[in-house]
DNA sequence: GTTAGCACTCCGCATCCGAGAGTGCTAGTA
DNA sequence: TACTAGCACTCTCGGATGCGGAGTGCTAAC
């Protein structure tokens, strides 16, 4: 919007990050008074008002009536936001909580990450969400038909403990010679990527024999729901009741399409990877300035973790726009990192 | 409570039925002129005040103030439901919709149980629950160490398609003699019960080498954790966003709890143990009745599924105690059914 | 450029009032 | 005896009114 200008004046920057802070911890309009008492800044009340009056000129402050105090736009939002320090310090309990809870060794990411949404939701008291990394580029450990009697299953296993099947009738007429060509084929693709595997399954589909023929696009196709399909793009949400916390800051109505979407795993996908764009430390975006957020008057703080130098997953938090910025930052980027740690750990054999 | 008067006379209960319908329908208190005037009793309003007044004093309605209608109380809801016909008609939609959903063959019920709490919520415009069946009964299909280079994978697959899986770190430690050991013995599991399998497997490790002792230990704790733990005891919640509808209904703080409960798998699991007591066709728990419901003003409409003749699992919807229980009954019964019958055909080889 | 002072605006809140809904009661009717 | 008509009464809800206070914008002085 009003981005041609990026400097704002050392003292209207400071009342701007005063509003914004006031305005987070107490939810009501600020006003004045209030600024020039609390902030610091040794000037009188009525510059504070002309100071003010510019930056509502200028986009960042708006009004709700003639006589209430100031609140923030989105834009008053952003700025403060770009000119956080680029690390806040974590609470003691914070950073014991996340020592804790990382400190027990599970080694299933997926878990992991059902553990760190929760952990980021004490932490901040807004709802946390992740994106586990997809399996494109993890290799396969194992491929394989399970016999299960009435049923087959087909089986793979990532080099991550990412495990996917996919369950389905007998075909009627399967002979044994069959089965057995099928597990030394499927054998093949052993070591290649989700994504390679694929290519590799579609050939040897056109080879074998027509018995077998179905049976190995089956296999492709569990791998394809692996890497694509709803199984595999799913959003790990927790802490949702923490949103409801505040009645102040939403209508139930806003609420209601904020948890609708939440539960809307593709959507709530997409509008994660439009957030989570170029940049590749902690990244935010307020209220209107994506389509979705600005219909749940909601931000979304979110920070990759990357294992190696590939970003690999998302994980990060949602609140209303009048969000503590500074603290849910801080919190996601330091969770990130434990994550991106471990993340490391878990393929340090690459 | 006022159990002792097990009938209620036909009039009274004519008029208590229309008060919850009417009150259903509108939300709004209902009075003597509306009852008169739609029930089609063929009394005048002055009747049905009087019935009202002793509906009243017995518990089964009450006043919010002097001058309103009258609503329905706990026991009101709960003498309404007990008198409802045993089975209530889907409309067209409704039995389209079921038809529809059940048509896709998806074999993996846990899948299975995904969607139809979706569908439960679409159909009834409250949130879907389901308490998937427990593993403890399930013969084993599989069970083996999955070796991934630096890590370890014990991985159990069981008749019904269920797969549960622990990846933990390589012990420094092990000869390919003792993987093979491994191998071997956990093979000695298979066709065995999940529970049956734990006992056998804590036998079979004080019989083996050291070193592979603690891997025999840990596959046996990988199934206890399949049938006891987090992973294995755990609810399916859908639809949750329904819920916060109608700002008629709730207060945000009630709404709130209602949240955080759902969220809470083990704590939500216990009150649907307690709602799914003796009964084997649909059970319906109204507020106060438990002491968790009571907190949300929420009632629980649950029906077992069953493959043969043992309950499996179980499926219901969560809403207001205002709810319309003849349509929620309904759908809750013939999901269940149709997911018994899904249920045989999963294990139609027993 | 800053500040004090002040008039002005407008919200929020309490109060009040009247309309309307619904009750409870009484007396009359079948 | 059971039902009904009528009516006075109660209580909520919505709108109108008035008032205090918070906060602004402006002006004039420092």
């Amino acid at each position: 919007m009003a981005e041609q200008r990026p400097e704002l004046g050392p003292r209207k920057a400071a009342v701007l990050r005063a509003v914004v802070e006031e305005y987070v911890r107490s939810g009501e309009p600020v006003g004045s008074e209030t600024i020039a008492e609390h902030a610091g800044l040794g000037v009188s009340s009525a510059t504070i008002r002309n100071e003010m009056a510019a930056l509502e000129e200028l986009g960042y402050l708006k009004h709700p009536h003639t006589s209430a105090g100031r609140i923030p736009t989105d834009q008053g939002y952003r700025h403060y936001v770009d000119s956080l320090p680029p690390s806040g310090k974590l609470r003691d309990t914070q950073r014991r909580a996340i020592a804790g809870h990382f400190a027990e060794a599970i080694l299933d990411l997926e878990e992991v990450l059902k553990g760190s949404v929760q952990l980021l939701s004490r932490l901040t008291q807004y709802a946390g969400l992740a994106v586990p990394p997809s399996a494109n580029d993890e290799p396969l450990v194992r491929l394989e038909l399970v016999d299960m009697g009435p049923t087959l299953m087909i089986l793979a296993i990532g080099q991550h403990g990412r495990v996917d099947k996919q369950v389905f009738d007998r075909p009627e007429a399967l002979e044994a010679g069959a089965v057995a060509e099928i597990e030394r084929r499927l054998g093949a693709v052993r070591g290649m990527t989700y994504l390679d595997a694929q290519v590799a399954l579609l050939k040897i589909a056109a080879e074998v024999s027509p018995d077998a023929h179905d049976l190995v696009l089956m296999a492709a196709d569990t791998l394809r729901a692996a890497t694509q399909g709803d199984r595999a793009a799913h959003v790990v949400v927790g802490g949702v009741s923490n949103l409801a916390d505040d009645a102040q800051t939403w209508r139930l109505q806003t609420l209601r399409r904020l948890f609708e979407t939440l539960e809307r795993e593709q959507e709530m996908l997409r509008v994660l990877q439009d957030v989570t764009g170029p940049a590749d430390q902690v990244r935010v975006t307020i209220g209107a300035e994506h389509p979705t957020t600005g219909e749940w008057e909601a931000s979304i703080v979110t920070a990759p973790f990357r294992a190696g130098d590939t970003t690999v997953g998302t994980i990060g938090v949602v609140g209303p726009t009048r969000m503590d910025y500074l603290s849910a930052m801080t919190s996601v980027r330091a969770v990130a990192k434990r994550l991106s740690e471990l993340a490391v750990e878990l393929e340090q054999e690459r």
